[in-house]
DNA sequence: TTTACATATTGACAATTTCCGAAATGTATG
DNA sequence: CATACATTTCGGAAATTGTCAATATGTAAA
């Protein structure tokens, strides 16, 4: 795994950004229940549809979908299509080696 | 210690500001030895001048003495003048907490 | 105290980022 | 297929950042 600290500072360097992260550390005490609407029943993985993240970060969709963007593609976020909804989750691994790096070679 | 995690990520989405943080990490292997025209022996705790970051950065002085004080600011880098010259040198226990909040709150 | 040098501050302009509304795209449903 | 809805992409105005030269400040030495 390798880090772009650039990007990844990037992304982090936005409050609504930092909240959307922490925000979905805990996805069921922070938004109302996912995937509701699907078909068939699905593993969302704790993951969150853009439109529930648009309502907390009470900022248009097209910022949050940027930002969201911005997230993933820094790899702190990863997405799943499920019909009409994307849903975002954390990306663990990166955090974990982001924490890694800055201890070993920051 | 409080973390202010937007301003530290705003600090550190900058190459050669990232750069100056590495470089500092072993100031002996990547500076010439700073110290030598102060009158007095001083303990400089591996701090480097201005002047020395700003030839291996290859950027203004401005620039340079601009971008220290951002990685101060962030509590990213410590500051000491002696004479003429300020030397900076890196802030491990910021480093130190920003793994930490990276691991445990972000 | 005059000079020289290290660093910091200011002012300017280009480049980038923020954020929105409008338009486009994808997808399910009538 | 026509419509509605979730999301993304586009285009642009405002704010921020990058970078420099010029100027100012602080300090030591002549």
């Amino acid at each position: 795994m390798d880090i772009d600290m650039i990007e990844i500072s990037k992304a982090l360097s936005n409050e609504t950004r930092l909240n959307i992260l922490k925000w979905l550390k805990d996805p069921e005490g922070n938004f109302p229940p996912q995937g509701g609407c699907l078909s068939e029943p699905v593993d969302l993985k704790g993951g969150v549809c853009v439109s529930s993240i648009q309502a907390k970060a009470n900022l248009s969709p097209s910022t949050v979908s940027n930002y969201l963007d911005t997230l993933q593609r820094a790899g702190l976020l990863l997405s799943e299509r499920h019909g009409k909804w994307t849903y975002y989750r954390r990306n663990e691994k990166t955090l974990e080696c982001l924490a890694e790096y800055i201890k070993t070679e920051l």
